[in-house]
DNA sequence: CTGTTAGCGCCTTCAC
DNA sequence: GTGAAGGCGCTAACAG
């Protein structure tokens, strides 16, 4: 049936006004059972729907979120965005798609047009605005939900724990023998980057290890970046024995580096990752990384924004999600 | 500066009616320049923007697209999915994710949700409807543009040649010296799967192999289902010497499976993927496969949904995309 | 060139 | 229980 049927229509062939089809379909109480079960008869026969607009216009909601990411083809935020969409599906929400590629204004103006189509809130992933263009944004908008970034307090936050993350694999590395134990730390920009290294470095100072900064070395989150970062801190410091990395891509960079400097692994080098994307399991040694809850970064901050929005600020505030230790073959 | 400042505050600040504010913001022609400008100034000064909502329910038309796709979080998907956000918002359109979890009911109700939200036009990648629902949405769906699944003349769409690359492979394989060529074939139901087996046949016919039915084998589109494909096939038929595979993940568990028999790859099988996912140059040995453009079907999908938007019916009513062999260590 | 008059389709408030 | 006004913020069709 047709898309054009109006309310006018259905109270017409129902013989009612158009009042009593809205607080039927609002599910309204005062409605007698009778009036509801025609109304509803007829509204399945002609196949009717309301509008959304008019309803967003009438009502200032529009059932409608906003879910920004830096690069939606990213494996870490399509997972991520999988279990937004799933929530918000489920409370019967739709999710506009917005994709910052990785550039600042970009995500400023994909933002603003979130809000010319009213959205009822929005999921902001590793935002890379800064602090002030940040807050502007939580103002605007009726509600923001923000993930994998920390702003301040009163603030919802769904956030992974980076530094249990560091800890867990460090603690991993020295129960194993290792004491020498190098970081390939990714971006130093990154939020998530600094809170692993804490980790990291809690972790050896707490065994008493004599710690060398030179242990540290940043590179681009990316197989590339891995490689490079890795070769030049084997070279720099050849009495490492293990590697401790920013993130899967740049562990694989990291076993390709070791290939060719002629050091096996697991044996002369052992190698952890983060994140276990689908690639952690299948690259030659498999992978030993800690393992992101993705999907469930993405289904509570839906929940924690929904929460939100339905008016329940009692509910999280700020949840903080737990990483998991995924023991494979780099580092046994 | 809020959000609440609507049309007739600017107007009443600029000492004019609200139609010369609308006609200032629409872009129309038969405005004095100066009264342009005064408007224009106080539309930043006060930092207006008009509502989506309210314009679409004047205009009907929402500057809203719809993109719905099986799993979202399949790299896959999500390549395509950047492909369409890019050009949407370049068109300045925004768009809603439906993430149809490979079920056809729920991609059903997505697609009817966004119905209810007057998306301008839908992008729908890899339906699993059946013939007459798919009809149903495209009568009911002011644009749709279809990807990766034919249905009829008159609907646009955008494809891969499937059928060219199962060629590019068989023709690759063929011209190493491989006579004796499997091929996993995905799922049986995969519009995609038969065209690539068709590509496959072909090939092989009109080099005069003497062709065995038993050399094909269905899988699930896996790294599992390739492993299982791939062991059940090499016992069946110890006479293959190379494999080509649905897909990259089942390329992968052939590799595995093959190295479970004690095949070395690419010595004692040759194995060719498809898609070309960021994995197939990490495993090892590195897949030679059948790169698929993603990002260009989503652009290009989306650029003929604006086209039909903007009512030019005559620019592109199909678009096929052509595959490109990528030679690396599984098949040199 | 600019302003006035009607809606777009629905919901809110208030009567009945 | 139900219905009749009025308005959400904007644009289309006419006037001037």
């Amino acid at each position: 049936l047709a898309r054009n049927i109006r309310m006018v229509e259905v109270a017409r062939e129902a013989g009612v006004s158009l009042m009593t089809v809205s607080r039927v379909i609002n599910h309204k109480q005062d409605v007698n059972p009778e009036t509801r079960q025609r109304v509803l008869e007829v509204i399945h026969r002609l196949g009717y729907r309301p509008s959304g607009i008019a309803r967003g216009l009438a009502t200032r909601r529009t059932a409608t979120l906003g879910l920004v990411v830096p690069d939606i083809s990213n494996p870490f935020f399509s997972s991520l965005a999988r279990g937004v969409e799933h929530i918000a599906y489920e409370g019967g929400y739709n999710v506009f798609l917005g994709n910052a590629e990785e550039d600042p204004q970009r995500e400023w103006d994909v933002l603003l047009s979130l809000e010319d189509k009213h959205v009822d809130g929005v999921v902001l992933c590793s935002s890379r605005l800064d602090q002030a263009r940040l807050k502007s944004v939580l103002s605007r908008q009726p509600a923001v939900v923000l993930v994998n970034r920390r702003l301040e307090a009163g603030v919802d936050h769904v956030l992974l724990d980076d530094e249990a993350g560091g800890r867990l694999a460090t603690r991993h590395l020295l129960s194993r023998g290792h004491i020498q134990i190098g970081f390939l730390a990714g971006p130093a920009a990154s939020y998530s980057a600094r809170r692993r290294e804490a980790g990291y470095r809690e972790t050896l100072a707490s065994a008493g290890v004599d710690f060398d900064p030179g242990w540290i070395q940043p590179c681009a989150p990316t197989v590339e970046g891995g490689q490079q970062g890795a070769a030049r801190l084997l070279q720099a410091r050849p009495e490492l024995t293990a590697l401790f990395c920013y993130n899967d891509l740049v562990a694989v960079g990291a076993l390709q580096a070791a290939a060719r400097l002629g050091r096996c692994v697991p044996q002369d080098l052992a190698v952890v990752g983060f994140d276990d994307i689908l690639l952690a399991a299948l690259v030659t040694p498999a992978l030993t990384t800690c393992r992101v809850p993705l999907y469930e970064l993405g289904s509570q901050a839906a929940r924690s924004l929904l929460a939100r929005i339905r008016g329940r600020p009692e509910a999280c505030r700020e949840v903080v999600l737990q990483p998991e230790l995924v023991i494979r073959q780099s580092a046994p």
